[in-house]
DNA sequence: GAGTAATTAGTAATAATTTCTAATTAGAAA
DNA sequence: TTTCTAATTAGAAATTATTACTAATTACTC
C-alpha cells in the first residue's frame, strides 16, 4: 500500500522511475516499519541492487522525504526512517523501535501540550 | 539546588573539583532548563572561562551523565543536555525544547507502553 | 611542600551526513 | 525506433559532530 502510493506520488511530481528508486520502494515497504537507519536501509536495498551507491540511497530518502512519504528521526547517532508519517507513538527501547498507533493518547497529548504533534517519542528506561 | 547535589555527588565519588567543573555546574544551574546544546554549553561556560576547551567540557558532562546528573538527547544533528533526569516530557518546536512535568500523564503512557519511561519527547508539528 | 593520579587542552581519529560533479540513463519527442 | 536532454547516479570530497589520545598541568593526599 504505501509502496503504491509512493510510485504514484514519485511519478505525479515527475520523477523518473529508476531500478534503484523501486528497490528503494520495496525495501521501505518491506522493513521500513521496524524504523531502520539510513544504513540499514542501504544494506537491504544492496542485497538486491548491489551496486547501488550510499549516495544514491541519501538523496532518493530524501526525495520521499520532500514528498511527504517518509520522515527522519534521530536516534543515537544515527538516522532513521520513519515511514508512518501519521501522528504516532514510538516506543523506543535501546535500540528498537516499534509504532504504537493510539489516535486518542496523541489528541490528549495534543491537549495538555497545546501544539500539533508530529511524533511522540517514548524513551523507555534500559531493561535490566 | 541542582547545583548543590551534583557537587555533593561528585565530591562522593572522589572527583577532582576543579575551576572547570565548578563553572560548568554554574552554566547549567544557570541554563541546563533550556535543554542546550553541548557547544551552547561551551560557549556559555567560555564566557566565564575563556580557556576551557571543548574538550574538557566534553569530558565533564560525560562525568556528569555517568554519576546520573544529566542526560542525554539527540535532536536534529545536535546533542543536548537534559539537567531533568526524573520521567517527564519534552515538548520539543523546531529548537525549543520545553518541560512539561506530568507525573499523570507519564504514567499513562507507561500503562500503555508497557515498561518504564525515561522521556517522552514530544514532537510538534512546525509553526506554520 | 612533595608526590601522584586525575584532569586539562590540544590534536587526531572516527563516523555520519551532506555536497559536488562527471558519466550515465529514463523518458519525452522526433 | 532512435535521438535528445535534463534528471539521476556513483564516487569522491567536504563538512560536522563526536570520541579518542596524550603530554603537560594541577587538585588533593600525606
Ligand atoms: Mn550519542
Ligand atoms: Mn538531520
Ligand atoms: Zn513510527
Ligand atoms: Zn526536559
Amino acid at each position: 500500500m504505501w509502496r503504491k502510493v509512493a510510485l504514484e506520488r514519485l511519478r505525479k511530481a515527475g520523477y523518473k522511475i529508476t531500478p534503484q528508486r523501486l528497490k528503494l520502494l520495496d525495501v521501505l515497504e518491506r522493513i521500513g516499519r521496524s524504523h531502520p537507519s539510513l544504513r540499514e536501509v542501504h544494506e537491504a536495498v544492496k542485497e538486491e541492487f548491489p551496486t547501488i551507491s550510499f549516495s544514491t540511497l541519501y538523496s532518493n530518502v530524501m526525495v520521499l522525504r520532500d514528498l511527504g512519504l517518509v520522515e527522519l528521526l534521530h536516534l543515537g547517532s544515527e538516522t532513521r526512517v520513519e515511514v508512518n508519517v501519521s501522528p504516532h507513538v514510538n516506543v523506543i527501547s535501546g535500540r528498537r523501535v516499534r509504532d504504537l498507533d493510539d489516535p486518542e493518547l496523541v489528541r490528549e497529548i495534543e491537549r495538555k501540550v497545546g501544539g500539533r504533534v508530529r511524533f511522540v517519542n517514548v524513551v523507555l528506561e534500559d531493561e535490566v
